[in-house]
DNA sequence: AGTGCCCTATCTATCGTAAGATAGATTTGG
DNA sequence: CCAAATCTATCTTACGATAGATAGGGCACT
């Protein structure tokens, strides 16, 4: 992949965290990277391949990210607190998958696939770290709700207050 | 207000529950309803002011149900939970403030500020109802993400597997 | 020589918004 | 009590901007 192509998606992200599908262009991608937008259509045919390899490439991230933190022998818990901790206090604030998310029901299919990709991500991880379904279920949904109401608020801290008690919960045990 | 403009306003929180703000147009708004998209403009004269509308008359519909829920004896834990549940079981599967504030940074300031409004209204209300600060946030987080996570994945079984602690807890005591 | 990359130019469709006309109901003044 | 004026709700039409997408030309490097 060239590197231009890695610049459109640096672009596309950055505002599709903002305002999902629909919260960007190809003139404004173009606009962002300085080229023209026929040239964002060279490297992604359609807006919806490159919404979709977007997301692909944040959950490969995310992934490897974790798999990082994990291999150190941290809790789990609380590195997906702090995680998605991190998303929320990074300079684009949300998650591109959890925006996508919320408004799944309006995505074109190849995009919706890979969000739900990107959850199915998490709790198999979450799982394979020894939560139970039900706790891998409960801790990824807070921390995703959490992102969202603090961004609703503009309050970081409401995040804080949301995991407080997921936090100390997890310290010394591992579920 | 007039019978049309509730009718309007149904259409539009309809589609705002699957695509938010950037998910309908006033031409499709008008079709929905039956009548020309200028008309839709006699009764909201901007967009902005449209969607700020039905974000506000949702707010007060849950308001009021909740607290017709609480005026019960019932637990408000439960009372959320199983309101937020409802939602999700809805044929719009999806709250329209939750879509709204994953994207709120690209919203017009006036339909952000009703957004804002709807999750203070929760934690009020939760707070009001004998939860601590953190609790409340907790509480209102996991059902918000649980909701996402779940419409995520197309899985509406997701939100009882996170929201399942959280019901046990609450039996019995307030906290 | 040919391939990868970006350009200009353009297409069609749709967007939010506005202006102006019209038909019917309501209010007002003599 | 009737006529004139005003209001309500809708219509038709259209503007300027922007959307996603395409065709074809040209430059540069291999």
């Amino acid at each position: 992949m060239s590197e231009v192509a890695d610049t459109i998606m640096d672009a596309a992200e950055r505002r599709m965290r903002a305002g999902g599908f629909n919260g960007f262009s190809f003139r404004e991608i173009a606009t962002d990277v300085g080229v023209k937008s026929s040239s964002v259509h060279y490297h992604f045919p359609t807006k919806e391949k490159l919404a979709a390899a977007v997301v692909r490439r944040y959950t490969n991230e995310v992934s490897e990210l974790i798999d990082k933190e994990i291999a150190t022998g941290a809790d789990p818990v609380k590195v997906w607190t702090r995680a998605f901790r991190g998303t929320l206090h990074s300079e684009d604030r949300m998650c591109p998958c959890t925006v996508l998310a919320a408004g799944v029901l309006d995505l074109p299919q190849e995009v919706a696939v890979e969000v739900k990709r990107f959850f199915k991500m998490c709790l198999d991880k979450l799982i394979d770290a020894g939560l139970s379904k039900n706790n891998a279920a409960q801790l990824l949904s807070t921390i995703t709700g959490a992102m969202v109401v603090a961004n609703a608020l503009g309050d970081t801290s409401a995040y804080d207050r949301a995991t407080k008690e997921l936090m100390r919960k997890s310290s010394g045990l591992n579920a």
